[in-house]
DNA sequence: CGCTAAACGAGACGGTACGTCGTGTCTTCTG
DNA sequence: CAGAAGACACGACGTACCGTCTCGTTTAGCG
């Protein structure tokens, strides 16, 4: 029938050693740049064995990508919209302030444009950081610290769009001043009503 | 004294024969794909004419993106901050929504992270349209419309966010509604005081 | 211990394709004119190819005129050096008046002359010739045929150096004539005595 | 008249500039390496003045060959072939041992055979040189030191055929020793006859 | 335990494009 | 209007990587 497996088994240690070498050549050279022979001498890997496991440039910075796009902000929960938001986008900019990581999200942006086959998981990567966003925006609404029939996705949109901006542009900083004015933005932007001057 | 020039001048055809070359050989391969070489045998010039005028293929792609990318956007003038404001965006989203545009600004965007040595033409460009969203806002802080103290860098840094990140993932598009919508956070978010109600 | 090779061995059909070619290359259009690109070309092989094995174009063209400068004249014994003589000169000449090979002859010089690191196998070979002249002479020498003292070495540079005098400049043939005349010539220098006829 | 010449005059500096460069770069790099672009430059001239004069590399170069080989070997008359002949070469030789003429003339060599262009000028240099000496043994034939019929060109030519190989190969000296043997090898191979005792 | 087979590090292979340099031609400005 | 400066189209230079292909070695299951 099917013959089971003959030969020597994929060496896991050898592939972690490549998509680390990989994450790290990406942040260091970008996208150009990031070159398969280097990438082997600097995994300690022969070059048929990236060949082996992955068809393409694109693909072995595809996983780098999927794989490090883990980390998570802890979402707060202090019951009112603003200082939710306010806290939320503090911790996020504080992250994104460390030039190590702004420098990896931003060549895996330019990854992203230069190679539709890395944008997919780079793009299931921030589908998920939106979501973390949108969930802490849907704690507000069921509060009903927001209009009814607000765009969430549209005020997560504005958030992210924010950070990306000035990230990638670098021409003004990410700071908590810059936090505090979006908290308070997308609370003004979502507003209940301006008719009932509120109290509570 | 200053030595007003020796020798051959530059030979303008050349140049714009490059330029013409580049956007088609973008257009035909994409960034990635791009050869000087070819472009040089495209453009019926030598490769030493592409090196001396352009330090780098990025170079090369800024500077036909940027000869193409002209298009200005007229500043409205209703008298209302969020009229001008919503116009202001129904055409610039417009113009977005092709997709050559969204495509050229994507590809400056990566060669900007790739090859800082490019950025600087980019930034200028990124410089330029964000005053004229500024020079709209200003017309409504000096109509009232917009609480003293309002910062208008957040508040441009907020729109072109939202143009940018939805531009460079695609995930959402940039219609007539998130240009309303835009308008109407950005109002929101600069609205005078809640104190003092309207009176139209 | 020692490592007794990683990775593919050096591929022997490569190396003679490129001196082959190195060969039809250097009579086809001299040193001058040689290119590697060329060589690289017409061998059917990458240029790294041959810059991995050969430093410079000098080096090619030096083994290539190593490998190729082995063909030997056979040496008569006739059992007189002056038929001897003769013999060796016409056979030598008449090879010397085919144009390729004065051609190759003339450009290995060339190449030996700008070239130092090219000079090393082609004096080898000079040296071989002058070899197998020189031992036609001690076979005189032990005759008796000449004088005691006789400098061999002097008259094999003698006869050499007409062969490469005229077949440099080319002003006048290397024809049996001639091959007579330099047989006669280095009997009579190195005749072994005035013993009987003359005196003074 | 004369018209009275409008604009500058030819510039016959700039004509010595680059013939007197030529010949330095000649001895410094070789024909091969021997640049336009140097030339120009450590002449202090333009290109365009080069070429305006010189059709080629190797035209610039034979003339440079040809201004600066115009060295005459002083024909000695001591009324014996022998001694006559002794001299000459013994002189000639020790020109010829200085490493700058043989250098030079090993790469006007180089420059005959790699480009015939360069080759006139060069083979009348020679024929010259052949000349002198040429007059040299008519004298002795004149004076009945020769047999009848001796072929004088192939003396000749076996004379500097031993100059310019030990020149162009260098493995063994050109010193007063080799001038004397070669001055004997001349004479014994012209001798007049060996049955009849000479009768001055 | 020995055999077969695949994966491994290493690196040579035929290629393509790189960015530089020199060619010979052609402006352009100065003296 | 000759001459320097230098831009031009062209093409070879020597290098870096591409993706493929041996090499000899290591490691696994199967018989």
């Amino acid at each position: 029938m099917e013959r089971p497996h003959t030969g020597r088994r994929r060496n896991e240690a050898a592939r972690e050693a490549v998509i680390d070498a990989a994450i790290a050549l990406l942040q260091d050279v970008g996208y150009e740049g990031f070159t398969i022979e280097r990438l082997a001498k600097d995994a300690g890997v022969g070059k048929q064995t990236v060949y082996r496991w992955w068809p393409s440039k694109a693909a072995v910075v595809a996983e780098a990508i999927g794989t490090r796009a883990q980390h998570t902000i802890p979402l707060p929960d202090t019951g009112a919209l603003g200082t939710d938001l306010a806290e939320f986008f503090q911790t996020t900019f504080r992250q994104s302030e460390d030039p190590a990581v702004i420098n990896q999200l931003k060549h895996m942006m330019a990854a992203s444009i230069e190679n539709p086959e890395t944008a997919a998981p780079f793009k299931e990567f921030l589908a998920n950081r939106r979501a973390s966003l949108r969930s802490l925006l849907e704690r507000g609404a069921a509060r009903h610290e927001m209009a009814d029939g607000t765009d969430l996705d549209f005020l997560t949109d504005l958030a992210y769009g924010l950070l990306w901006y000035r990230g990638l542009i670098g021409h003004r900083p990410l700071d908590d001043d810059a936090a505090r004015k979006l908290a308070a933005a997308l609370v003004a932007a979502s507003a209940p009503a301006p008719s009932a001057p509120s109290d509570s």
